[in-house]
This record gives structure tokens, C-alpha cells and sequence, in this order.
RNA sequence: GGCAGGUUGCCCGAGCGGCCAAUGGGAGCUGACUGUAAAUCAGCCGGCACAGCCUUCGCAGGUUCGAAUCCUGCACCUGCCA
């Protein structure tokens, strides 16, 4: 059995910490932990899924998992470095927090003999008064520490500054570890990298209050090997929500994963040992254009959030799509299947122009961008590159006396699916 | 409440009466190369009925033949003073 906290070290997991010797102790026995994700979107995005499975991770080598989602704190907001958020709706939060929980249950155990427990921090704060809150939290916090708080600070050197609304998010989640360790014994806080002035503040008053050394760590954020942000594409944020990001187009994204960067990805966000990843790296320095360490990346990730059919209706559209194969040569059920991973547009008795068509199927975003793709030789037709934007699609055109793959630059797809009349 | 400074396209940031759809950088898009990678090079990067036209420079008015640029009011931000 792998050390847990070796293994997290191993996978690129452990940040900064709390007192690393008291940390390693703790964790050889079975402790409580928590971990916090706010209410922010309908839907958690793989950031997210990083942290979840860490918790898992944790899980499984027997601590006791709470895990917490924070509709008291997402109706605040974690004050970002560069501006104040936009306060949500206390209905729309609320509304979150239940799709949020129900993102994060299939991950973790929640029977057997360690079941890992949901909880909301709004429960504990929802009856708290103002003074209540000033007289007996308030008089534990310094207001000099909660100043030189990385985003804090930032906040404050920026022209906006800072709102007290968004100053005093870290009292709130502070007492989140406060209230936990007093309900549920939990000794252990892990957050993202940017997480590290609240986890801090929370041992911190634990510490204060209950004369406790209780830990924390964080989870550095993924980051692509330029140091930029991960978790992007060209049209947002890569969510676990199918509805919100496809399997399909999830699938593609790790599949498109910089060569630098799928090692660290694969030993974060998959099971695999050590062993078994450092064979795969070696078979892709050797062979990189067999991108053996994206495909097996794509697939462990998206088997984990989406299933193993999910899987192999991506590959198999893919392959299709992709394929040097004719297009006209596919059996329409394939085809079928494939392009309807795509986005896609559904033209009914008029016909279209391309320009008309790459707006509809969202592929550009407006009439001038999809006469740009043209103008630059990246707007496709079925893998033939189109000429004249105006030109309206002809009916030999069709696949199957119906579809049409649309593509703009090298690998964005949709489909146009023009019904028969 | 007073005084001073600020608000420009996704972000940063020039512009300070016409030559401004607005310099530059970043991000992003496309092409070439390759591997649905990176790096590099090139083009693009408000909208449309696209050699032209329309709408933009916090908001609302005004001055002017003409304003992102000047004036007035308002909103918000920052600093100093009360």
C-alpha cells in the first residue's frame, strides 16, 4: 500500500501545507477532511474535478470525507485578484448548490463503512446575526492578516479595491472549518493553490478558538506548460455537465492535450500507477505522433465523468470524422451516430449559404467572422476547403441525401442536417 | 461632504478636435510545417446588404462643418482631506 500523502506528492498534488511532519502523522490514522466548492455556475468544471478526486483519493485510503457546498460563502464570493463578482440570486445559488452536489456524490463512496457526507455551510450561517457574528468571530481575526491576503492585497492595490462584502469572505470560510471540526472532528482542509489564505485562515482560527493544531494543504492548480490556463477552449470552459460541454467535445479537449503536458494531467486526474505511467511516457517519447498518452488520457477521463459507452461513441465519431477515409463511403448508421456528437444545425427548406450555415451551427460567431474563416482557406464543406462563402449548399452535396459536415480550422466540426422536405 | 485623479475594443494600454473602427502588447482565430501537439513564420482579429455603409471609446446632454478627444450634469472607482 502506497503512502497517501507520497502518492499525492508523486502525482504533482501537494502544495503548500501546514506543517508537513504534523500532516504525514495525522494522516496515519483515519482522520476527517473537507474540501469546499462554491456555488458559482450550474455546473463544476474540471478544476473542480482535480479536487474531487483528491478527496477520493483520500477517501480511499480511509479518511472521512466531508464534503461541503458553500451556499452561504457563493453568496458572498471569493474575492478574485482582478474585480468584484457579480452577487448571484440567493434562488439561483441555492439551485446550484443541488446540481453542484449532485456533480460531486458520484465520485465518493457514500455507503459503506466510510461514507463521505455532504454538507452546506449555509446551514451554519444562515441563523448567525450580525453581532453574533462581529462579537464572537470577528474579535478572532486580525484585520492586518486579512489584508495581506494574496487576492485581498491585490484587490486593494487595484483601482476597483475592494468591497466589504468581498473582504470578509475569508471570516465565512473560516468558520466553515471552525463549525466542522466542531461537528465532525475534521483536522485536514485541502483547497486549491489559490485557496491557500483561506485554508490558512481557518486553521488559524480553529487554532484561536478550540487550541487545536488542526491541517490544511492545497492542490496546485493545473496549469499548461506555459504557465497559462488550463481548462480552456476557444468557447469556454471545458464543464462535467454533458449538457453544458458534450462528451464528445470533452473527449476531444484532453485528446488535443500539448505533448508537455499529458503526463502531469494523466497522474492527476487518473488511477494509473506509477509504474504503468511511467511505461506510457516512455512509449510516447519514443513514438509522440502515436499520441498514445492523449488517448489514453481522453479515455480514462472521460470513461470516469461520462461512462464507457461515452467513450467509445467519441472515438467511434472520431474516427469517422477524422478519418482519411471518404466521407461519402460511411454506412449511413455511423455517420449518423457521429455526427450527431456534433454540434449541429438543422436547416429545414431554404437553402443556405456556408457563411449562413458556419454561423447557424455556431462554428463562427458572426456573418463577418464565418467570411474571415473563408477568406482564410479555413472553412470546410464535407473535408473540401470552401472557396466561395456565398455559395449555397447543393443538394449532391449531402450525405446520405441529408448531412453535411462543417468544419472551420483544422479539428472544429458540426453538422448541418438538412431534414428531407 | 470637499479636493485631485480615473472610466478606451476579451485583457493591459496608447490616443487628447479632423489623417480613428481607433497605435502597441497579450489572449484568440486561420494558413504553412507536423501528429486533431509544441515551437516558428504569415494573415486575421466591432457589425453588415463588405472597394461601401453602420454602430462603438462609463451614461445623458451640449459646443463644433466635424468629438474617444472640448463643455455641463450623472454614475462608478482610487487617493488625500473632513
Amino acid at each position: 500500500m502506497v503512502d497517501v500523502l507520497d502518492d499525492l506528492q508523486w502525482r504533482g498534488l501537494l502544495g503548500q501545507s501546514t506543517d508537513e511532519a504534523a500532516l504525514r502523522s495525522a494522516l496515519a490514522e483515519p482522520l476527517t477532511f473537507y474540501v469546499g466548492f462554491d456555488p458559482t455556475a450550474p455546473s463544476l468544471h474540471i478544476g473542480h474535478l482535480v479536487q474531487i478526486l483528491v478527496a477520493r483519493r483520500l477517501q480511499r485510503a480511509g479518511h472521512h470525507p466531508l464534503l461541503l457546498v458553500g451556499g452561504a460563502t457563493g453568496l458572498i464570493g471569493d474575492p478574485k485578484p482582478t474585480a468584484e463578482r457579480q452577487l448571484n440570486d440567493a434562488e439561483v445559488v441555492a439551485g446550484w448548490v443541488e446540481r453542484l452536489r449532485g456533480q460531486i456524490e458520484p465520485y465518493v463512496e457514500l455507503d459503506g463503512p466510510n461514507p463521505a457526507r455532504m454538507v452546506n455551510n449555509l446551514d451554519w450561517t444562515s441563523q448567525l446575526s450580525a453581532l453574533d457574528l462581529l462579537r464572537d468571530v470577528g474579535r478572532h481575526f486580525r484585520v492586518g492578516r486579512m489584508l495581506a491576503k494574496e487576492a485581498v492585497a491585490a484587490r486593494m492595490a487595484s483601482a476597483e479595491g475592494i468591497s466589504y462584502t468581498e473582504f470578509s469572505y475569508q471570516v465565512l470560510q473560516a468558520m466553515d472549518y471552525l463549525e466542522l471540526h466542531r461537528r465532525h472532528g475534521c483536522t485536514l482542509q485541502f483547497g486549491g493553490s489559490d485557496q491557500w489564505g483561506n485554508v490558512s485562515a481557518g486553521v488559524d482560527l480553529v487554532h484561536r478558538v478550540q487550541r487545536t493544531a488542526v491541517h490544511g494543504f492545497t492542490v496546485p492548480l493545473l496549469t499548461k506548460a506555459d504557465g497559462t490556463k488550463f481548462g480552456k477552449t476557444e468557447s469556454g470552459t471545458v464543464w462535467v455537465d454533458p449538457a453544458l460541454t458534450s462528451p464528445y467535445a470533452f473527449h476531444q479537449f484532453w485528446l488535443n492535450v500539448e505533448d508537455a503536458s499529458v503526463d502531469r494531467y494523466l497522474r492527476v486526474l487518473t488511477d494509473r500507477s506509477r509504474e504503468d505511467l511511467e511505461a506510457l511516457a516512455g512509449r510516447t517519447a519514443e513514438r509522440p505522433g502515436a499520441r498514445e498518452a492523449q488517448r489514453t488520457l481522453a479515455r480514462d477521463v472521460t470513461a470516469l465523468v461520462h461512462g464507457a459507452a461515452a467513450v467509445d461513441a467519441a472515438e467511434a465519431a472520431a474516427a469517422a470524422l477524422f478519418g482519411r477515409g471518404d466521407l461519402e463511403a460511411l454506412p449511413e448508421d455511423v455517420l449518423g451516430a457521429a455526427l450527431a456528437e456534433l454540434p449541429h444545425a438543422v436547416v429545414g427548406e431554404g437553402a443556405r449559404t456556408v457563411v449562413e450555415l458556419l454561423v447557424a451551427t455556431g462554428l463562427c460567431a458572426s456573418r463577418s467572422a464565418a467570411r474571415r474563416a473563408v477568406a482564410d482557406g479555413g472553412a470546410y464543406v464535407n473535408n473540401t476547403a470552401v472557396a466561395d462563402g456565398d455559395a449555397e449548399l447543393a443538394d449532391d452535396q449531402l450525405l446520405q441525401g441529408r448531412w453535411a459536415l462543417l468544419r472551420r480550422g483544422k479539428r472544429t466540426l458540426a453538422a448541418v442536417d438538412a431534414r428531407p422536405r
